[in-house]
DNA sequence: TGAACGAGCCC
DNA sequence: GTACGCGCTCGTTCA
């Protein structure tokens, strides 16, 4: 042990910060135009239709129930009395429990295959009561009149909050807009518009937590992904999992493989979770192969036909799904990522003896931390001070042509910008530049290559009407 | 009235 | 042996 060894913070690192606030002040005086007459309406329509949904969901035969049980009290949104209502009362078997007080939890999630249309209107109202609550009437309360007589919000960045220097935002938190459920994306970014006669565009590093984990273990196999665009990860590691030709490997089973197994175990789960995520998936969400047949069945038929307990504290059964998994995640990072899988513990390792580590862009942790933290914080926030490393050039750079197009946010990967679209060209090829050259060139130990892909929004068009860009003779169209 | 908790949205 | 990383905001519950 040596723990009395202490990590630096290098002056270029906090330079880095202070040069991020500046940047971060112009943004927030910019500030993003808001449709106002929009928000209105969409406040008072999504009030209505909540109401409905709720006198749906008191016309329903199950509701007597829920009254009975809790009489005056009664409140057809509390998650609590929906959770005691259908596993304790009902009888269901509770599938997960909150973390503090070990109650049967009441997240979407804890109700998959509960097939009660009682239960469906009341997530669907949930889903309403989010957007109306935290996001258009967050917006609404933040809402200023700017000289030009249209309304802005200003949502404020900081760099003080967040342990790992990504930033936060609050008032209204500009990082957290509604993007993968279609409904709520729409009925909120339909809020948030270019200033008049020109339109948004969004500028997002590909991959960039995948690539900067790179940067600290160099894992060849890794690095021959990060460099073959037409290789896909995701879809290999769908094949070995579902043991399925690469060619059957179907959009859904590319998806369950990234989001509930090669995520989860990069950030440092392990088999039985991952094991009951994506069974439940290709239960739950029935998801097929590529000629549609059952991803179940076929698993079945190599053998594979139970889930397992997935209990942590039990060794999995032998020929469950579970011991599948187990094996796979042996494959995974003593095989096919073993570099990347050796530097987990040698990072770890190195941290126990000195109680410490420095990360790649020079910021020195000194503290108590968990094995997943430790491993984890240095590739967050390298991405992130990537992105905060291309804002405090773009910005004063177009300042100093005199362009008239301004950055109005940033998403820890990502930036956007409100553009005349005389502008826009210009505007993508120097944001692509910086993000892509003149950062790797500012960050020595950025050793792949780093890569963009630019989002364009109609002139005059909300947030919510984003589309990929694409490079043409004549500039940069939108591809629909 | 405020804190704790759970829930749900993002990267 | 491992036990999903980082945030913000809201509504409910309860002291």
């Amino acid at each position: 042990m040596n723990l009395g060894k202490k990590y630096r913070t290098t002056p270029e690192a906090y330079m880095l910060l202070q040069n991020g606030l500046v940047a971060f002040a112009e943004i927030e005086n910019h500030g993003v135009r808001v449709d106002k007459a929009y928000l209105d309406g969409a406040i008072e329509q999504v009030t209505t239709r909540i109401g409905v949904l709720e006198e749906k969901i008191r016309s329903d035969p199950l509701y007597e129930r829920w009254r009975r049980l809790f009489g005056a009290k009664t409140n057809v949104g509390s998650p609590e009395q929906l959770s005691k209502l259908v596993f304790g009362e009902l009888g269901y078997q509770p599938k997960l429990v909150t973390a503090k007080t070990g109650r049967a939890a009441a997240t979407e999630a804890a109700f998959e295959g509960i097939d009660l249309p009682f239960v469906k209107m009341y997530f669907k109202t949930q889903k309403l009561r989010k957007g109306l609550g935290t996001y258009l009437k967050g917006v609404r309360r933040e809402l200023v009149r700017h000289a030009d007589g249209d309304w802005y919000v200003h949502p404020s960045y900081m760099l003080n909050s967040v342990t790992t220097f990504r930033s936060s935002c609050s008032n209204p938190n500009f990082t957290n807009v509604p993007t993968r459920n279609k409904m709520l994306a729409e009925m909120v970014r339909r809020c948030y518009l270019p200033r008049r006669g020109r339109q948004l565009v969004e500028i997002d590093y590909s991959q960039i937590e995948v690539r900067i984990s790179y940067c600290y273990h160099k894992d060849p196999t890794l690095g021959a992904y990060l460099r073959d665009p037409n290789s896909d990860m995701h879809a290999d590691m769908a094949a070995k999992l579902f043991m399925l030709p690469r060619s059957r490997v179907s959009k859904e089973a590319r998806h369950a493989a990234k989001n509930k197994f090669v995520f989860p175990q990069y950030y440092g789960d392990f088999y039985p979770r991952c094991a009951e995520s994506v069974w439940n998936a290709i239960e739950f969400q029935g998801i097929t192969t590529t000629d549609g047949s059952s991803i179940k069945d076929h698993l079945a038929s190599k053998g594979i036909k139970a889930k397992g307990k997935c209990d942590p504290s039990e060794r999995p059964l032998a020929g469950t799904f579970e011991q599948h998994v187990k094996d796979i995640e042996d494959w995974f990072w003593n095989e096919r990522f073993h570099v990347h899988g050796k530097w987990k513990k040698d990072w770890y390792a190195s941290y126990l003896e000195t109680g410490g580590f420095q990360t790649l862009s020079g910021f020195g942790f000194n503290l108590p931390l968990s094995r997943n933290d430790v491993i984890n914080y240095g590739i967050q926030g390298d991405s992130f001070q990537c992105l905060l490393k291309a804002l405090t050039i773009l910005i004063p750079e177009l300042r100093r042509r005199r362009m008239r197009s301004v950055v109005v946010g940033e998403i820890h990967d990502c930036v956007i910008l409100d553009c005349p679209p005389d502008e826009t060209d210009d505007v993508i090829e120097l944001a692509c530049r910086v993000m892509t050259e003149d950062v790797p060139r500012a960050f020595p130990w950025v050793v792949t290559n780093l890569e963009v892909e630019p989002e364009i929004c109609p002139v005059d068009a909300c947030w919510f009407e984003k589309y990929k860009g694409r490079r043409t003779d004549s500039g940069w169209g939108i591809v629909t």
